[in-house]
DNA sequence: CCAAATAAGTGGAATAATCAACTATTCCAT
DNA sequence: ATGGAATAGTTGATTATTCCACTTATTTGG
């Protein structure tokens, strides 16, 4: 069986549809959850989600253009565009526009960016353990895998 | 190897974590991927991706509390309780105070609402139909027993 | 080489989400 | 019965996001 039942049942237009049998349902509860989660970690160390997420990108790639980081992130420009220069006033990023081409506003992080790091990265390592305690690596690797195939289905 | 290498690099305490290494990046990605490509879809008919949730909720249950709705859809009471109103005044829903309870707010779907129901999902189908073309019964089945034991861990 | 097309980002108004403080109702233990 | 705790929701101030029109810079086809 390749597409039966589950398939059927999974596709919003099939009258046997419902949240609960709809992947696209579920992921979305879990990652409105794992956000609220993470909040509350991040909250009391003047984080949160967004920032994070361009913390950890901006590590990985050391110096990235605000495209780069609203692609990567999957968040509008314009909003990523407001993000990048509230963080500059915090401090956490330091922008400048590049000598090559004087569209693109190159972002990186600052000291206090790298600072943040660490303790948002042992905030957001307590919420894994919770989450994937009792998930072993095959079964991580299927997740990730399956998930950036759909990913990259809908890009 | 239960929780090895990969168990390892998902943990964001690990040095060799990365987002690439990441499945909460890689689900946050997805997830944020996904509710763009509904919005566009969406906008056409008047329509998003939270009020689709409560419509969604609501053609299941026929009859909820805002804080039920909050509940499943993950969103705070405080948002649930705007949108609900919101959708109140677009006719999408319906609210009453319960006879039983005094404090409770019973939402149910308007005529509107349903009828807006059918439109969405044919639009959700095509997004659904693009992300899991290529993939089978058992990998859904899998995906989602997996995305539901996560979400029950943190819960 | 220059005009048109494209790309990157910005700014402001409108919309939505969040926080925290508050009201009203119900529950429960004396 | 009744006063305190808990539950359900609401509201207003604050903050964040989105839309969209616009500017500036680069690229490209003729």
């Amino acid at each position: 069986m390749k597409r039966g039942k589950i398939w059927r049942q999974a596709n919003p237009t099939d009258p046997a549809f419902s949240p609960e049998t709809s992947p696209f349902f579920h992921l979305s509860r879990l990652v409105g959850l794992y956000h609220l989660r993470m909040d509350a970690h991040l909250k009391p160390i003047g984080m949160d989600v967004p920032r994070w997420r361009v913390i950890n990108i901006l590590h990985e790639h050391e110096c990235a253009t605000i495209s780069t980081i609203a692609d990567l992130a999957v968040i509008r420009v314009s909003t990523m565009t407001k993000l990048v220069y509230r963080m500059e006033g915090e401090r956490l990023v330091s922008t400048a526009v590049s000598s090559t081409d004087g569209r693109v506003t190159e972002v990186r992080l600052a000291e206090k960016g790298r600072n943040a790091l660490d303790q948002v990265r042992s905030k957001a390592g307590l919420i894994f353990e919770r989450a994937f305690h009792d998930i072993e690596d095959a079964d991580i690797q299927t997740f990730m895998t399956l998930t950036r195939k759909i990913y990259d289905n809908i890009y």
